[in-house]
DNA sequence: CGCTATCTTGAAACGTGTCAATCACTGTGG
DNA sequence: CCACAGTGATTGACACGTTTCAAGATAGCG
């Protein structure tokens, strides 16, 4: 995987374009592609529906993982709080990702709501009966697994190595690009994450996003739109910027 | 997972204790304890034992991905390289570890011995082939895949929130817990590890690394045995210090 | 329309990086 | 067995980037 990749796949998370709940989404695609008919109306009588709010929790760090969730509508963050306090965002997720997938008995991070949205939650029991029944499925969670593996040590490597700007740059176009690849193709993306979220995730404080944001705009790189839209002018000069092909090194 | 296992189990890395190479290990643990006698067998037949000295490379970041490895003596990293030439330790693996897994055409990143040591290939097609056999066998990989994945998220909270000094005493304790868990009892463990290494895993450069050490053994928290030494006199401080409950924030 | 969140910007403090010199270990050859 | 060379580690002084603290500006919401 390409480093420009990072936090795209990153964000991508554990089963773009995956979906868990066949109520709610389509049968021809993500996780339940390998299943047959039988198999999705196995899973489709135990999914159930939730509607959210922005900041809602899904499940807190910690709970009891009982549950496997899919976002089906909305974004929401994965955070991991310290014994200190000190808070880190660990990912974004977005419609179609799944959420809270763990062999262990607690959910190491918590997740909530960035905007209202929806997800479709299936016993985790149930699914460990689906893994038996349907291998493929097991199959498709270790492949997706591995992929956000792999996007995890990109975001080490940004966290380790790259500058400021550079993971600000970095996140804005994965940002994009996530949204492009769920459809949203307009030139003005949505920002639901705050400079304090960002800052959180890419190991800076919210007023360094802030300066990062500002410097773009002052390049006319992007262009704001209030405060949860954004557009990328120049998206070669962030991809540059954000790929670690830096004009410093090299 | 209490961040405190942070880097712990970021080392552990994919398949503590876990063997691909019956010839090589146990046939009581690891990813071989749900297989019966004839999987134990259908996999002996292809592993290949391979010698390496210190700075040998397994495989290299970019190549096809034909093979699996366990290390089964000594101790490798593993680094990313960005288009610009900067490398990052993604993370160290030490014997019983396994190596290279990915459902990619190509490895992620490069594995380079720090020791001399021993690991066991096993044939891409033929991982494959027994997954299809022994669907615990992939059972076990996904659990190992989801666990590295928590690993590494407390790692990312680790380069995004951690001082210097922390991830540094992070590193230390979970060094000699990897060790322990390994069987080596003493109060000297090894570092095979240079600073260069330590500073590239953790987002510092090697002086920051020098500088830390520094700070430990002045405080009597360490003493050094030559450059591959360790011994912790002060656990305690150093656990406290690595594991985010620092004094500073709380 | 005004309140509150969030964001922006500035100035100063701090931690880490950088560059450079010296020291110590380790392995080699005399 | 010791001296030497080479690599890695240490330490110092300074520069730089990011954080911190503080003040205002802007957008969104009731």
């Amino acid at each position: 995987m390409h480093p420009l990749d990072s936090t795209r796949a990153l964000m991508d998370g554990l089963g773009s374009e995956a979906n868990l709940c066949v109520k709610c989404g389509s049968r021809s695609v993500g996780l339940c592609a390998p299943l047959d008919v039988a198999a999705l109306d196995d899973m489709s009588g135990e999914s159930e529906r939730l509607s959210l709010d922005a900041r809602d929790t899904i499940f807190h760090q910690g709970d009891t993982a009982r549950h496997v969730y899919t976002l089906t509508e909305g974004m929401a963050r994965l955070t991991r709080v310290l014994p200190d306090g000190r808070q880190s965002v660990i990912g974004f997720r977005f419609s179609g990702d799944i959420l809270g997938f763990t062999p262990a008995a607690e959910h190491a991070f918590g997740a909530e709501m960035l905007t209202r949205g929806m997800v479709c939650r299936l016993d985790r029991k149930r699914l460990e009966q689906l893994f038996r029944r349907y291998p493929a499925l097991e199959r498709r969670f270790l492949d997706l697994c591995v992929k956000e593996l792999a996007a995890s040590q990109d975001h080490i490597l940004a966290l380790g190595r790259f500058s400021a700007e550079e993971r600000v740059a970095a996140f804005l176009v994965s940002l994009a690009e996530a949204q492009e690849r769920r459809g949203r193709a307009g030139p003005v993306f949505d920002l639901p994450a705050t400079r304090a979220d960002i800052g959180e995730f890419l190991g800076l404080t919210l007023e360094t996003v802030s300066r990062a944001i500002s410097a773009f705009r002052k390049r006319g790189w992007i262009r704001l739109h209030g405060h949860s839209g954004i557009e990328l002018l120049d998206r070669e000069a962030l991809v540059s910027l954000g790929s670690g092909d830096g004009a410093d090194a090299a």
